[in-house]
DNA sequence: CTATATGAGCTTTTT
DNA sequence: GCTCATATAG
């Protein structure tokens, strides 16, 4: 490269509207953006990234943090636009937790854990779970795991100690004052974090260690959260101690979009920003490049009812747009077909590809009649989100196949694949072995090899114990020398018995093979690592990738030419030109089970969300009966429905919604058809 | 110990 | 209608 003379580093602002521009320049002190749905966000907070290294903040300083790995690496994209390649590389744009990770390998030696962490996925954690309510003694499935989990998760996104927990009487299950402290020991012994740790433990670390905190302001001078209005009590407190007084702190939020309160999000946060820093400097951005102004209006009139929220009012540049389309249906099967045969209407008469149409419901057994209907009319479709790779069965055990490579203590995954494929190691031999763990201590792994255990056993357990352990010993030296990741992985599997192993657990062929290409793909995201890090990939590397990774990349592919069908939570942040909302109805949206925790609010934001997903067109269908969970039950439409000004809406039902019945409705249906029409030719 | 058969249960799920 | 968990026979 000649030396040229360097360009002072501009960053054009031209293009942004005045609340935007007042968003990106406003470089010191506290700042709340309040950010509406489709009104440009992450555009302003890179815009703002960029602006602060052209005013010659040093890029090492700023730390922009997000909720998902497609935030950050779309804003990274953005980033990376708009300021050259060496002054964007220093900025850092991470999530919460991948922050709290690397923070932790750091500095965890001080907490009294090793800096070789593993970290627990959902399964992994229910797992532990399961074991302890065994040795607890409580119910195995009432409450469910799930619902454990969860508490264990609000208990830690609480800040709380097992001490607190007990002193307090409300709402846990019984005998979660038990679990909580006994959860927190066994992960502690097996030296693995789960996802809450990754932050408690950041804020254990920054107060009895105030030298580290100390170090990290110096560092991150200038901080950006995302989605503020997700955030729970531990993100909370780490963000408010990183920004400590200096609080160059900058939060882009819409309190509206604030559907994880049952996860543990606290809406109070954004909501008390200004109270948290009276000085704060507020922006709100109200103009929407997304929607038409119906469904802009429609969404305002609905969102207005909700109480506690800082006032916004969306509005466009765009037309006023078609009216929403409420369409009643006799039953979920009548509704799907409609689904399918309005997505095969709307497409013949605006051209373009399926990848324009989302079908959105608030839970996820909605998906069922919908995917007959399309598979029936031959619509390509795609479900999104509802099992994530991650869950399948075979992925958690080859996992845990790994993680026990990985990580000699880690018990709980040894617990689960010591007799996968069955081995002849059944539960009375795991009983045996938990038994001298209890007596003699230590990890279950050097249990198996030395000492009294295999003479408890029959030869044939013995003989297949001993082999597992010479196997596992023999690859897990073999998986530490760098080189061959992917290959090294296979062939560990494989020796070990799990990849012939599966034909043999899963019976039909068919979901044998379905089995085997997801174990596949592991080897696959194994490969792309070497790829990406070189040849000295390693296997700790690796599972954290896939444990802090998302899956959405996957999804986004196959969501190509084909409608997109999810749930309400999964559509945030995406966008379409048509969506149908089904299941509109009393007690489903809202759903029966968030009505009495004043969750009503919660679930209006949910609908607020839903709604401003839509560019153009948007509908709503509900039946008038409905089977749950075998019994059919006679429906009503959902109240937010008849929050929207009616003059935004045309109330129809399938049969007149296609076919006119009569000589008023067929009025009706050609100037509805006329819209349509209109509309698709502006 | 393993392979099959029966029965309860079911909101949402960024990391 | 599908997945999990426990029960029971081989």
């Amino acid at each position: 490269m000649p030396n040229l003379p360097k360009n002072p580093l501009k960053v054009d602002l031209s293009q942004l509207n005045p609340a935007q521009r007042e968003a990106v320049v406003s470089a010191d002190g506290p700042l709340l953006v309040l950010a509406g749905a489709g009104t440009g966000k992450t555009r302003v907070v890179a815009c703002r990234v960029a602006w602060l290294v052209a005013r010659g903040v040093e890029p090492g300083a700023i730390l922009a943090v997000t909720f998902t790995n497609r935030a950050a690496r779309e804003m990274k994209r953005r980033i990376a636009d708009m300021i050259p390649a060496a002054m964007a590389e220093p900025i850092t744009v991470c999530t919460f937790h991948s922050f709290g990770a690397r923070l932790l390998r750091l500095h965890i030696g001080r907490l009294g854990y090793a800096p070789n962490f593993d970290i627990a996925n959902d399964a992994y954690v229910e797992g532990v779970v399961q074991s302890l309510l065994t040795e607890l003694g409580l119910p195995a499935n009432n409450p469910p795991t799930a619902v454990w989990k969860q508490c264990l998760s609000k208990a830690k996104a609480s800040l709380l100690t097992p001490d607190e927990i007990a002193a307090d009487d409300a709402g846990w299950p019984p005998g979660f004052e038990r679990l909580y402290p006994r959860y927190i020991m066994r992960m502690k012994a097996m030296n693995v974090l789960d996802f809450d740790d990754l932050l408690s433990l950041v804020v254990r670390l920054w107060q009895e260690h105030p030298e580290v905190l100390e170090e990290c302001r110096r560092q991150y001078r200038y901080l950006m959260v995302d989605e503020y209005q997700d955030t729970n009590h531990t993100q909370f407190v780490l963000t408010s101690l990183l920004a400590g007084a200096a609080a160059n702190l900058c939060v882009v939020g819409d309190d509206d979009q604030s559907i994880y309160g049952w996860r543990g999000a606290a809406v109070g946060n954004i909501l008390g920003f200004q109270d948290q820093f009276p000085k704060a400097k507020v922006v709100r951005l109200e103009q929407n490049y997304r929607s038409s102004n119906t469904i802009l209006e429609a969404a305002n009139q609905v969102i207005a009812n909700n109480p506690r929220r800082h006032h916004k009012a969306l509005w466009s540049r765009g037309g006023q747009g078609d009216k929403i389309m409420i369409v009643k249906a006799k039953n979920e099967n009548e509704e799907a077909e409609f689904a399918a045969s309005l997505v095969r209407e709307r497409k013949a008469v605006r051209g373009g590809s399926l990848d324009q149409f989302a079908v959105l419901y608030r839970s996820n057994h909605l998906s069922r009649s919908l995917e007959d209907a399309f598979r029936r009319a031959g619509i390509d479709y795609c479900v999104v989100g509802a099992k994530s790779f991650c869950q399948r069965r075979e992925v958690i055990d080859a996992l845990s196949f790994l993680r026990l490579a990985a990580n000699p203590r880690d018990d709980q995954s040894l617990l689960r694949v010591l007799n996968v494929p069955p081995r002849g190691i059944g539960d009375r031999s795991l009983g045996h072995l938990l038994e001298l763990q209890r007596t003699l201590g230590g990890t279950l792994q050097e249990l198996m090899v030395a000492g009294p255990f295999p003479q408890g056993l029959s030869a044939a357990a013995a003989t297949a114990a001993g082999e597992f352990s010479r196997c596992l010993q023999e690859w897990r030296s073999r998986l530490r020398q760098p080189g061959g990741l992917a290959e090294k992985i296979r062939g560990y599997l494989r020796e070990i018995g799990y990849l012939d192993g599966l034909a043999r657990i899963y019976k039909p062929r068919q979901d044998a093979i379905r089995r085997r290409e997801n174990v596949l793909e592991l080897f696959n995201a194994a490969a792309e690592l070497e790829d990406r890090r070189g040849s000295d990939a390693t296997l700790g590397e690796f599972l954290e990738l896939f444990t802090l990774r998302d899956d959405n990349d996957r999804v986004k592919g196959r969501l190509e030419g084909s409608v997109a069908l999810m749930t309400v939570h999964a559509a945030k942040g995406l966008e379409f030109p048509v969506v149908i909302v089904i299941g509109m109805e009393h007690e489903l949206f809202p759903h029966h089970n968030s009505l009495k925790e004043g969750g009503l609010e919660e679930e209006r934001r949910l609908f607020y969300v839903a709604a401003t997903r839509a560019r153009e067109e948007l509908y709503l269908t509900y039946a008038a009966r409905r089977r749950v969970g075998g019994n059919e039950s006679v429906r009503r439409v959902s109240p937010f429905v008849r929050e929207i000004p009616v003059c935004h809406t045309i109330d129809t039902d399938v049969a007149s919604a296609f076919k006119p019945a009569s000589a008023e409705t067929a009025a009706e249906y050609l100037t509805k058809m006329k819209e349509m029409f209109g509309a698709a030719n502006n």
